[in-house]
Formats: structure tokens, sequence, C-alpha cells
DNA sequence: CGCTACATACCGACTGGACGGTCACTGTCA
DNA sequence: TGACAGTGACCGTCCAGTCGGTATGTAGCG
């Protein structure tokens, strides 16, 4: 057994494809988004690219999988260091999502995977399954689900926005946004 | 000057061609969306489709520049019936976006209409300058800049969650939504 | 330990179809 | 007659996915 075996394990493959991929969809868009562009700066060729993601949207579903999975723990993350419990999952996601302003490279890949989402829902339905992940389990919480909610339309506005660059949302705005949630004080007509 | 004139105004076929068009995204999503089935279900062949819309980005173009004066319409139409001046823009943004559910063709189209903007920014800008001339010319809103925005990111936060099948959100947490801006109660911290 | 058999990683030229866009031409009006 | 609406066959490109083949592992077996 070499230490420097030339077949490599198909899982490092596999994380070396999806960074590469992330890669161009950074550089190159959506449409410039293509199969032989990632095989072309992998170190594999297109044969084992369709090797390890048999079409285009297994590829895209790597890529989702991987990023879900990051966002999801930069928000469980963000939620584990929040001291305050009230409405401390919506924060998190808040914060996790857009508390930073993006790079051009985070704006291209986020436009990569709207275009994907909306040309194939699956892919949308996928990364729901990623988020949805999140909430669960924290009924300690004793934020209303209206206020929650309420948090979570925003920073998926706000994070819309940035992708599509609507409006320019200063980071004192966004930092009020992180203060709707007190205690005892909802903010929607309606709680439970 | 024939009224059954062979030769139709130019304007009368450009406004077929983007009825037309959106049927197709309605009906076929973003993937079916090519110039070729577009001008099948139109009563004009493809070169004179070409010949109005000279490529698929143009016919975009006139299909966003419709969807958004009919959604700024729609808009100044909800801000005129609104008895209340705080936050009446915001709230008319709000209403004219996501107050009613989504029938599954406004979906199909929002989905195309939402891959073409994140493949082609600057299809994203136009469609932004559309919604931009709403808030312009207001000032007798006493609204807070933030709090107006904070409804303005709710409000496409929820149509993307709309367009998506993110959350499940009832007409009443709409209707709770709606009733956020009230005169004299700033709802983010930093109003001006 | 070899030897065989099979599985899997990988290669890259090729294909087949989709699709955006062109063009030479006709018909119709002022 | 010049300008323009409109035609539809055609073209060129792009690109996802295929396929025959090679290289490199591993498992069984005497």
């Amino acid at each position: 057994m070499d230490t420097t075996t030339r077949r490599r394990a198909p899982d490092d493959t596999r994380a070396e494809i999806i960074e590469k991929a992330l890669e161009v969809a950074a550089e190159l868009g959506a449409s410039g988004f293509t199969l032989d562009a990632v095989a072309a700066r992998t170190t594999v060729s297109k044969g084992a690219l369709l090797h390890h993601f048999p079409s285009k949207i297994a590829l895209l579903e790597g890529m989702i999988d991987h990023l879900g999975e990051m966002h999801a723990d930069s928000i469980l993350a963000e939620a584990a260091r929040d001291p305050e419990p009230y409405g401390r999952n919506a924060r998190a996601y808040l914060r996790a999502t857009v508390n930073e302003p993006f790079t051009p490279q985070d704006i291209s890949i986020g436009r990569v995977v709207m275009a994907a989402c909306a040309i194939e829902p699956t892919l949308a339905q996928r990364w729901n399954t990623w988020i949805d992940k999140v909430k669960i389990d924290d009924p300690s919480d004793p934020v209303g689900a209206d206020d929650a909610l309420m948090l979570r339309l925003i920073a998926d506005g706000l994070w819309m926005s940035d992708i599509f660059g609507t409006h320019a949302v200063s980071l004192d705005q966004r930092q009020a946004l992180l203060s709707l949630l007190t205690p005892g004080h909802p903010i929607t007509a309606n709680e439970a």
C-alpha cells in the first residue's frame, strides 16, 4: 500500500470537484458554468467528473449539499454564541446569511445557485431540506413562530437584495434588524 | 386605411409576443422557454419574433418591462386605496407582491424571471429600475426609512419563499406582516 | 505467493440534439 | 420605390452526456 497511490480515495476526488466547481461558479457565473469548465479546472478529466457526478444536476446537488451543510453549521455556530435565548435561532439565521457583506465571488455563486434552483425546482427543495434542519429541535425558544418567521423572511429578502443589488443596506441597518426580537414584545400582531 | 390590414401595427405584434411568451414561461418553465417555443405559440414566425426582439435577452427585457410596469401600477393602486398614510408605500408593495396566493402559473413565471435575472445581471437591474419608481416621490410619508426597508425585505423574502416553496405562510401571517407599521412606533431600533 | 477475475477510477474523443441567431426573399403599405 | 413587417429554411456553436478503452486496485483460490 503506497502512500503515493495514483488512485485517490473517491471522496477526495468528489471533494476536489465540488471545490473547483464553486470556483468556476464564482469566476464564470451561471453562463460559464459548464461541465467542461469544471473538469478543466480539476486534476481529473471530464470522464472522471461524470463518473463521480453522473449528470450536471447531480453536480449541482453536490454543491448545494456542500453549501447547505456549511451554512447550517454556521447558523448553529452563531446560535451557540448568542447568550439571549429569545429568538436565538432566527437571529442566528440572519447573522449567518447576511451579516457580513458579500464578496463578488459570493454573489456569483449565489446567482448560480439561484438560477439552478429556479430552473430545477428539485434543487430548491434540496436547499430547503438543509435549512430546515436548523429550526428543528429548539422548543426552548419562547419566541413566537410569527416573529421568527418574520426575521427569516427579512434575512431571505436581504440575501436576495445582496445577490441582485436591489437595495444598499448599511451595516447599521443590518444591525438594527438583528435587534428586532426582544422577550415579551411580540412584533407581529397575532402571536399565538 | 383598412381596418383589416394584414400588416399589423408593430406595437400590437410586440404585445402579442410578450403575452404569449409569458404563457410559454408559465407552462414550460425556464428549461422550456425557448425562442422556438415562443414563436410557435404566436401568430408570427420566428423570424418576425427576432425582428421585433433581436435577441432572447431583448425579449426577456420586454417581458420584464411589461411585468415591471404592471407591478408598479398595482403597487400604486394599492397605495391609493390605503387610508393610512404612515408606511403606505411599503405596505402597498407588500400587498401587491404577495398578498394573494400565487397560481402555479405565477410561480412558473417567477422562476423564469428569477433565473433570467440570476444569469444576466442586467435584467435584474432592469427590474430594480421599475420597482424603484414606486418609492420615489412620496416625502409625505413619515415612516422611517429603516422600517419601510424592513417591510420591503419581508415582501421580497416572502416572494422568494412562495417561488421556491420554502415556507408555508398562512393568510393570517401575511395579514400580520401588513400590520407592522403604525405611526409613532418605530420597529427597528435606529430610526433617523 | 502468483494467478485469475472482477470492480472501480479514470480518460478524452466523439455525438447528437438543442437552440440562438442569420439570411435571402416575399408581401404590403405610404 | 423605399421602408419595413414578416417568412422559414438554414447554420454554427455549444455542451451534456456517451462510449470504448486503459490503468489500478482487491478478492478468491490453489
